[in-house]
DNA sequence: ACATTAAGTGATT
DNA sequence: AATCACTTAATGT
């Protein structure tokens, strides 16, 4: 663990606050498609990405749910964070995008860190401001793009994610993900290959442009 | 061989 | 862009 956290995180982090964190932190392997937060649950911890990746999903009371962004390594979520100086519960959902290594720091601690590191300040105001602006994108998105780009936006930030082209997904995860139908997924990646965008393969997509 | 799951299609709203 | 009602194709048992 200490190895790790010292290769991602020793440019930005002072050597006290390092050695605070492997004290106080609990590191975690998480596998695939496990769940780290769930809405409406309690935030004791907040977790540091040494790597993999984490899907972070709004879901609304009738069950339509709606993928937010993704965090990645050197990511964490500052939003829960500041939300859980308020209230403790979290709004959104967070599941393992694939298998992550985590380190989860109590929030007791994280606020103590506030006062006594620079480095520390400037991490969460920075993942705030980074996380602000991936919002005002989603929300571009989510308003101003049709289902088409939207479609396209979303495969290409899932390549960008698991660093491989070849996506190992199906239209209606997509279709879940996306909150749209998966008729419309399929019709729509058939339209994109055509355009030489994607190639498609059973349970397989390989994004050509990105 | 049969059942299940993924993906394709036409028609309708 | 969503829904319906199929069809076809691939996979699992």
């Amino acid at each position: 663990m200490e190895e790790k956290l010292q290769d991602y995180y020793s440019v930005i982090f002072e050597p006290k606050l390092l050695t605070e964190i492997i004290k106080f932190g609990k590191f975690t392997t998480i596998k695939k498609n496990e769940l780290l937060i769930d809405v409406g649950g309690k935030i004791t911890h907040i977790p540091l990405l040494l790597n993999g990746a984490i899907k972070i999903v709004r879901e609304a009371k009738n069950g339509d749910e709606i993928v937010l962004y993704f965090l990645e390594r050197g990511d964490t979520c500052a939003i829960s964070f500041v939300n859980c100086l308020n209230s403790n519960l979290s709004k959104v959902r967070g599941i393992a995008e694939k298998d992550s290594e985590v380190i989860f720091l109590p929030i007791k601690k994280l606020e103590e860190w506030m006062a006594k590191y620079k480095s520390w300040r400037e991490f969460i105001i920075d993942s705030y401001s980074i996380r602000l602006d991936e919002m005002i994108e989603i929300i571009d998105t989510l308003a101003f793009m049709k289902m088409d780009r939207r479609l396209l936006k979303y495969l290409q930030d899932k390549v960008k994610i698991m660093r491989d082209p070849i996506l190992s997904v199906t239209h209606l995860q997509i279709a879940l993900d996306l909150n749209t139908s998966r008729v419309v997924v399929s019709r729509l990646l058939k339209q994109l290959e055509n355009e030489g965008k994607i190639k498609l393969f059973r349970k397989k997509i390989e994004v050509l442009e990105y």
